[in-house]
Order: C-alpha cells, then sequence, then structure tokens
DNA sequence: CTTGACCTTCCAGTTGCTGGAAGCCTTAAA
DNA sequence: TTTAAGGCTTCCAGCAACTGGAAGGTCAAG
C-alpha cells in the first residue's frame, strides 16, 4: 500500500503522514523502488492518529496513547493509570462536546428570524462545564 | 479585570490570551495605566474559545461559531446551516470520542497482568467510525 | 516512448502558540 | 519613603505541527 492510498485510508494528507514518519510516529517499509508501504498495522495508527489529533490530543498524547497499547515493558498499574487519566480526559471533552452541541442546537431551533438570538444562548456561550 | 484574573477564569495562559487579542478574537479595553481589563463578555468569549480549541476546532472555526452568535447581518438561513454543519462535525467527534474511551476503557479492566492485551483491543485501535 | 499520475527529498512558509528580555505599574513591608 | 515582589506592557525569537512548492525519479496506459 502506497503513500496515496494511505493518504485515503486514513484520511490525512500525504504530507502529514511523512511528517509523522520523520517524528517517528510510523515507520513503514519501503519498496525496492523507494516507494514507502504501509501495512494494516500502520493504517490503523495513521487513522487513530487522525482520529486523537482531530480531537485535540497533542503529538505527545498521541504518542502516549499508543504506548499504552504496544509498551510491555511498562508496569501494568502504570498503563491502567494512564488509561484511567485519559479517560478522565475524555470525559471531559465528552460533556464539552455535548454542552457546545446543545448550545448549537438552541441556536440552530430559536433563531430562526433576523432578530437577534435569544439572550439565553449567548448566556450559555462560555459553557457550564466547570459547575 | 486584569489579564491575570481573566487568565485564571478562562484557564487560558496570558500569552494565549494576547495572542487572541492579536489576531482579533477580542478587544479588550485598557485601563489608563495600558493594562488591558476584560468584561464579562470577554471571560465568556475567552472560556468558549479555551473549550473549542481543545476540542480540535482550529481559530477559524472558533471565529466562525463565534460570529454564529453574533452576526447580525447573516440571513437566519445561513446561520442555521453553519449551526447545523457544526452539529454534524460535532456528533463526529462525539462517536470518535465515544470509541476512544471505550477503547481505553477495555484497555484499562482486561489488560491487568505483564502479558500483552488481548487482541480484539489492539484490532481496535483504529476505531469502528467509519462502518 | 511519452504523457500523466504517482512517488521521492529538500527547503521554505504558516498557524498557533510559548518563552524571554527589558522595562513600567502597584501593593505591601521595612 | 524606599524598596522588593509581583503583575503588567511591548517586542522579538523559537517551537510544534503541519503545508506548499520545486526538482526530479517511477510506473501504467495509450
Amino acid at each position: 500500500m502506497n503513500i496515496g492510498q494511505a493518504s485515503k485510508a486514513s484520511q490525512l494528507p500525504t504530507k502529514t503522514i511523512r511528517y509523522y514518519e520523520e517524528i517517528k510516529l510510523i515507520s513503514p517499509m519501503r519498496a525496492e523502488n523507494g516507494y514507502r508501504t504501509y501495512c494494516e498495522t500502520d493504517i490503523h495508527r495513521l487513522r487513530f492518529l487522525q482520529r486523537a489529533r482531530g480531537l485535540g490530543f497533542s503529538i505527545d498524547e498521541c504518542r502516549l496513547l499508543l504506548s499504552l497499547y504496544e509498551d510491555e515493558k511498562r508496569a501494568s498499574s502504570d498503563v491502567k493509570q494512564l488509561a484511567l487519566d485519559k479517560i478522565g480526559e475524555i470525559d471531559r471533552k465528552l460533556s464539552e462536546l455535548e454542552s457546545l452541541k446543545a448550545t448549537l442546537t438552541a441556536l440552530a431551533r430559536d433563531c430562526h428570524g433576523d432578530d437577534k438570538p435569544a439572550c439565553p444562548i449567548i448566556d450559555d456561550l462560555a459553557g457550564r462545564t466547570n459547575h
């Protein structure tokens, strides 16, 4: 599988894929002609990276998340704690997304005229995730 | 309210807040001594930006989202469509987060030993959002 | 055997911050 | 009243994570 197909499969631009190789997030094989060739595992990693990056996880966090699946040396309690930490973070993101969605949904539902949106929506702008 | 307090209230570093001013996402007033002063609306915007950026929306997308609440000139059907588009995007992010969480939860639950994680978890690495 | 769609590397530019220097403002203690 | 700490200012440099473009090699179709 060449980089173009990997790009389609992962929804990542080829530039980004090469960049991820440069910073050692993936290490695809090379064909005899010098072309990169991606195996199923590479594609999985790329798809994972595409999702996690799109959800606001940094490259280092992605590296950590990937390591959760692959690091055999780390004590299992560490792995577990890391996973639990990340789950907490994900829960926070989930509730933030929910509140953002609620705000937008209210906006789409209520603001049907040429007049300004109802005040409660604007008041909700900063979200209610912290209380 | 000075930048330090705004920083605490919004969970954004002061550097980032000044940067957001530079790119015209906010325009706080200035006190006589030259200090920036932030009103409630500014804080709302900052908190909103902090959340939206953390969820993977770009600065331009944030600008768009903010404009949804404030642009009186745009035809309401446009606003509605934009809001609906963004809601679709948020739904996608929500399901991606859910699948990521499920994967990590399975990892934390099942992988309690020194052995490698169970294969189904690794197989799930790239998520199931597209099928 | 050439045209067009791929692929390669390299290098420069962009986005979105982030850190540090140099200096002014403010509060609180000596 | 001076002075030290901490917060504020601007400016400029650097980093993270891409992104675009040039120059050129590879390959399948016509």
